[in-house]
DNA sequence: ACGTAGCGAATCGTTGAACAATCTGTCTAG
DNA sequence: CTAGACAGATTGTTCAACGATTCGCTACGT
């Protein structure tokens, strides 16, 4: 499944080990084994290495190999500053309400739902980054699109050592609706400041979270 | 020079032979033909593709090759967008007057006054970029640095489809200054409303070349 | 004349093996 | 116990080859 490139198809795979957290955080991915365990060549692993270094998956050092980044509190500051910069920007940059527009963010919020009563938590966080991805598509901006992608990757990597992340996803579904509502009926500074003061609750449940894991 | 990666070298080759203009924007750049001139193995050059796609300078479409990226109005649009949304925003942030920290734009507004002096233009290009990239790394934040190395990436990309960057890039040397003053007077707000007019202004005159470029 | 199908050349994607360069850890010598 | 040499493992790079895909060209039919 999923052809078109098996470099593509090895970074998938290795994406789902890295966020699955079978590959642990500092962990090194050896080329050989890795071109072993997936029976392809060493170049193929390699061009997936940078597939995924590109997105900031895999830290690639010098002559040492290729490395499960060790994501600190620091680094999840650092995402959710860019967050907090970007998103409110964009649903404040709506100017006009493009209802017909916002079908996709209906749409991925019905999935988080359904996920949700299904008590499928991994469904449940895809579904709410496709959310925050859709959302700032809407701003028609290719470089803001893939930050976004980046941003959520890494976000992928924080999420990979958290152990529960039912208490973390479940708040998110509500308020996700919530702010949909409030852009259909073109409230978008209301909405705006909403994501605000929602985003800042992420960032904050996301570090308590982590530092009780540094503690143990 | 610079050893360390026989990618690397060959990366900032290329470069090199792009943001000069001797490979035009919608080119193909064939794997072989720069092995060859360059003295490289194919894999090598496989590697520096993939480097400078993720700055952008180059784009990468399967089974196709990769290409010098084709620069519309509506990029540099979308660059300045994300200028707009960033380095303003730094500025606004710089809540303590850190003045020490300030030393490295003072040593690159000097460096751009000297370029300015001897008319070396494009070394005040790279001067402005220092300035607006070393402005960004004020903030501290990792991510917004490599956001802004790609966008400065894309810039040098319009500049070389450009005949004259005189009259693009000599303004900027004193109002660059003249934010530093500001700043350096722990007037950051004033500072970023300055800076807000310059990028506006900066957007401005370079669509305005671009598109008096389109008509010919 | 025009569009289309098919053929062939060129290029890319991937493989596999090989060698050089570098890092890491161990073991010895002082 | 520290410093340095040595060996093993891993990465960086090269080379040659083969299937797969794209592109341009020719030839054909309408």
């Amino acid at each position: 499944m999923s052809e078109g490139s098996a470099a593509r198809t090895v970074s998938n795979q290795l994406s789902e080990w890295i966020t699955e957290g079978q590959l642990p955080p500092g962990a090194k991915v050896s080329e050989t084994s890795v071109a072993q365990r997936l029976g392809v060549s060493r170049n193929t692993v390699r061009e997936a290495f940078r597939l995924l270094a590109h997105d900031g998956l895999l830290v690639h050092e010098f002559n040492r190999g290729v490395f499960v980044p060790l994501v600190t509190s620091a680094d999840v500051r650092d995402v959710y500053r860019l967050r907090r910069i970007i998103e409110p920007g964009v649903v404040r940059s709506l100017g006009r309400p493009d209802l017909h527009r916002l079908a996709r963010l209906r749409s991925v919020v019905a999935e988080a739902d359904e996920a949700s009563a299904e008590r499928d938590w991994v469904r449940v966080g895809t579904a709410n980054m496709h959310f925050h991805r859709s959302l700032v598509s809407l701003a028609g901006s290719p470089r803001l699109d893939v930050t976004m992608r980046r941003l959520m990757a890494e976000l992928r990597l924080v999420f990979a050592v958290i152990d529960d992340p039912r208490f973390l996803y479940e708040p998110f579904v509500r308020r996700n609706r919530e702010l949909l509502t409030m852009m259909s009926a073109g409230r978008f500074g209301e909405g705006a400041d909403y994501l605000e003061a929602y985003l800042a609750d992420s960032e904050g449940a996301i570090l308590a979270a982590f530092e009780e894991k540094e503690s143990a």
